[in-house]
DNA sequence: CTGATTAAGGATATCTTCATCCTTTTCTAT
DNA sequence: ATAGAAAAGGATGAAGATATCCTTAATCAG
């Protein structure tokens, strides 16, 4: 509810390329799609997305597949999201007002300042590699 | 992007009729939908969903339109976004899956929990009349 | 080079949300 | 009683999100 299925599945493929990933080795759609619980045509889809938007690599043909572009850059939650479902969720309105601001605030705009920047906190100081660790330790998990 | 379109108008609607509540007097369609800036006949139908979840008076007919229910009782945001949108923003798993719990966490459980429990928080904390207060007072708005 | 494999791209289908329109019902004032 | 006013109800339309399918392009193994 806080995101888009897009963005979802967007986030579950990050963090399992992430826990999975090693040195030369591409994930398929269908490993993809099937550790993530995500219909395969429109994960397909998202994998384009993410692909152009440079979060993650690809390569056709025999034994390609996906694998995440850079593995030593510290990615965030809040890169994903803001790429796949852009940052309305941190900046919109709550009431859906166009001009909403500490100086010309709508009418619940002071009650939800502080959960849209504990929201906006959480998501940029969340790295996917932090989280990929819990599942790779199975602490965690992507499906079910 | 919190909320659904009609959880926005729900809620300002309220607002507004708080707001402008006087004992016997009721506001019609076109002066609700005008000083909310939402469309009318969509938001006819919305008034309908808040009839039915007993929040709102109507009567028809001349002098007729709309007064919230019970002008004396508390009532929270919480009480008209669950109405609307349903409990899914304060439940549901960020990743979407259908077991996600502190036992059973998804991969990004722990990092939302303090989230969602804020929002919750927020929510119910704030009541209709204390933000109605607000826009009485020429402090909050509405539109624009 | 050829065939198999896998992602990319384009067209299309389905469902939900957002929105409008028209008719019916109810109520008030005269 | 009747006419006008206003909400209720039902049918429908438009747009976006979600999802699928089929064809094309790239890559690799033999």
């Amino acid at each position: 509810m806080f995101f888009s299925k897009t963005c979802e599945y967007a986030m579950k493929t990050m963090i399992y390329l992430k826990a999975e990933h090693r040195e030369g080795v591409r994930l398929g759609l269908k490993d993809i799609s099937s550790h993530i619980n995500s219909p395969e045509p429109f994960t397909s889809k998202i994998l384009q997305q993410l692909v152009r938007y440079d979060l993650i690599d690809s390569v056709r043909g025999p034994h390609g597949g996906f694998s995440i572009k850079d593995p030593n850059a510290q990615l965030s939650l809040l890169q994903i999201v803001t790429a796949i479902d852009g940052d309305g969720i941190i900046r919109k309105c709550v009431l859906g007002l166009d001009e909403c601001s500490a100086e010309h605030p709508c009418a619940v705009h002071d009650e939800f300042v502080a959960v849209r920047d504990h929201l906006a906190s959480i998501l940029s100081h969340t790295s996917v590699k932090t989280v990929a660790d819990g599942v790779k330790n199975h602490r965690k998990v992507l499906t079910r």
